[in-house]
DNA sequence: TTTCGATGGATGTCAGACAGCTACGTTATT
DNA sequence: AATAACGTAGCTGTCTGACATCCATCGAAA
C-alpha cells in the first residue's frame, strides 16, 4: 500500500467512475482498474459497489476515503514544508480576492517582491463562495476580502488578519455643480438625491451598511438603481443618472477623469477588510511573510 | 515521494548508519544509499550531516523524521482498520500485564475465545516501564496492571478502565496455631508479628499502602524482610519466618497447600487494578471487545 | 419491444522504468 | 595495514502503464 494507490482510490471515489478518474490522473483506464483491484485484494475488502456504470463507496470505502485524504494531504504538506527549509522564500504565491479588494494588492506585491524577488504571484478573483472552494482545494492560500467572509464553509475553519477599514466616499460626476468649493458632503444632505446602489446576490453587505446609516441619520435613501458591477455603476454616475457611495479603495482601480470623490464625515461605519486563510493547513513561508507584510504596515494606512 | 521511501529514511535516522539500516529493512546498502539520495534530490535538502562514519540529522532531517513517523503510523493504522471492517474480529491480541495481575487473565481469555474463537493471544509480562515501551512500539495494545500506571511516559497518554479493586488478605502458614477458629484477622492485632513485605524498585505501591494503613491504626509494622518475588515471599511464610499481606488475586496463581488466607476487615484501602491503553492510537476491534468484556463483567466481582 | 451504438469496466500481453543485487572503488577509522 | 562503511556502475527481475480486446450495461432510435 502506498500513497500513489491512495491517490488513485481517491480519484475514483471523487469521479464515481474509473475512466474519468484515469483522465484526471493522466493514465489509462486499464491500469487504474487493475490498481483498484490490487488495493481491494490487499485490504481484503470491497471498496465500491458497482451499479452498472456507477460506482458508489461501500462502508469500508467511505472510511478509507476520509483516512486517505488526511494521509495524502499530510504527505503533500510535509514535502512542501521540507522543501522550504533550504530553498527559502520562493515559488508562486496564490492569492484570491474579491473585485473590490484587488486594488489593495499591487502596492503590497511590489513591496514584497523587493524583499523576496524569487516569489511570483497568481491572483484569482471571485466571490466568497468561489474563493472558499479555491482555499479548500489549495488553488490559493490566502484571500483578501471584505469581512465577514461568507463561503460554503464554517467561519471557524479560517484564520484572519483584520486590516484597517476602508472609508466610504461619495462618487459624483465632475461636470455637475456639486458644491465644488467643499471637500466633503454630509450624508444627511443627500436625502433626496438619486442613489445608485452597488448590490448583487452575493455581496449585499456594502449596500446594507449604507442604508442602515441613512436610517440612523433619520431618512430613507432614494435608491433609484441597483447594479452589480462597479464599472457600470460609475458609468451611470458619469451619465448623470445619480451618485453612488463606495469604499474608497474600490475607486483606486479607476482613474476616470469624469468623477470626483468626496468624504462623508457623518458616516460612522466603514467597510471591513481582511486576509483569510485556512486554520488547520500548512501555510507556506511566503504566505506567512505576505501576511506579516500586511500586519507590519497596517498602521501606515 | 512514497511511504516506502519514508520508511527507508526513518530506518537510517534510527540507526544513524546506512548499512545497519539496510539490514533492518532486509535490503542491501547500495540501493538504500541511492534511495536516500533520490529523496534528498526530490526534496532539495540535505537530510543527514555525514561525519565520517556517522550520520546525524540536519534540521530538515529532524522535521521530516517527526512528520514521516506520523504519516507511516497513520497509514499502518488505516490499513489495519480497513481490513477489520470485513474480516471481523480475528487475529492476535497482544496484552501486557504485571505479574501480580496475570491471574486476572485466564478466565477472561477463556470467556472471550468462546465468543471470538478466531482471536489468539500473546501475553507479555513486565514491569510498568517495560510495558510502557511495549505500548509505544505497538508490541502490545493493552496492559492489565496495578494503578496508577508508572511508565516513562505521561499518564495523559493513556486511557484506562478501572476494575473492581482487589482486597488485601493476610497469608499465614497452615501449620501454625493462628486462631484457626476465626475467618479473619484484624490488622491492628498484628502489631508485633513479623511481616514480610513485597517490595521492589519498581513496584513499591503495595507496600506503601499497607504501611500507611498500619500507621492509620496507630502502629509501625514489624517488617523483618523485603522481598521482590511473590513466590519467595510465600516460601518464607511457609517456612515460618513471618506472615505477609497481599492482594487476594495474586494468590490465585498459587495453589500451595501450606498457606492459609484470612480477610483483614479493618483495612480500608484496596489494591487498584485496571486496563491501560494508548489514547491517540487506533485500537483494533478485538482489543475494544476485550475491554468491553471486562467492563460488562466488572459488576460480577 | 427490440436492436444497435456508445460507454465503461475487466482482462491479457508487451515494453520500459525502476528497485534491488553484486562487484568494486574510495574514504575514514582503528 | 586491516576493517568498516559509503558511493558508483552494471545487470537482472518485477512492476507499472499502454494498447488491444472482450463483456456488460445503458440509452436512443426504429
Amino acid at each position: 500500500m502506498d500513497v500513489r494507490q491512495l491517490r488513485y482510490f481517491l480519484a475514483i471515489a471523487k469521479e464515481g467512475q474509473i475512466t474519468r478518474a484515469a483522465k484526471t490522473l493522466n493514465i489509462e483506464q486499464p491500469p487504474l482498474s487493475r490498481q483498484l483491484k490490487l488495493i481491494e485484494e490487499e485490504l481484503g475488502v470491497t471498496l465500491f459497489d458497482r451499479n452498472g456504470k456507477r460506482m458508489t463507496l461501500t462502508e469500508a470505502g467511505t472510511v478509507l476515503q476520509a483516512k486517505a485524504e488526511a494521509i495524502v494531504r499530510q504527505l503533500n504538506e510535509t514535502v512542501t514544508e521540507i522543501k522550504e527549509i533550504d530553498q527559502g522564500i520562493q515559488g508562486m504565491l496564490s492569492i484570491g480576492s474579491v473585485f473590490s479588494c484587488v486594488s489593495l494588492l499591487p502596492e503590497k506585491i511590489a513591496f514584497f517582491r523587493e524583499r523576496y524577488p524569487r516569489v511570483t504571484f497568481k491572483i484569482l478573483e471571485g466571490d466568497h463562495v468561489v474563493l472558499g472552494e479555491y482555499l479548500e482545494d489549495r488553488s490559493i492560500e490566502l484571500v483578501v476580502t471584505r469581512l465577514p467572509f461568507e463561503s460554503n464553509y464554517d467561519i471557524s475553519n479560517y484564520e484572519s488578519l483584520r486590516l484597517p477599514s476602508d472609508p466610504f466616499v461619495i462618487v459624483v460626476p465632475k461636470k455637475r455643480n456639486w458644491r465644488q468649493t467643499e471637500s466633503s458632503f454630509l450624508l444627511k444632505d443627500l436625502a433626496t438625491t438619486p442613489l445608485i446602489a452597488l448590490k448583487s446576490d452575493k455581496t449585499i453587505q456594502l449596500n446594507e451598511k449604507i442604508v442602515n446609516e441613512c436610517r440612523r441619520l433619520g431618512f430613507e435613501p432614494n435608491i433609484i438603481c441597483e447594479c452589480s458591477s462597479v464599472s457600470i455603476t460609475i458609468a451611470l454616475v458619469i451619465a448623470g443618472i445619480g451618485v453612488t457611495i463606495l469604499p474608497k479603495s474600490v475607486l483606486s482601480a479607476f482613474s476616470v477623469a469624469d468623477i470626483e470623490l468626496f468624504d462623508l464625515p457623518d458616516i460612522t461605519v466603514q467597510s471591513d477588510v481582511g486576509i483569510i486563510w485556512l486554520k488547520n493547513r500548512y501555510l507556506t513561508k511566503k504566505a506567512q511573510r505576505f501576511i506579516e507584510l500586511f500586519e507590519s504596515t497596517k498602521e501606515n494606512y
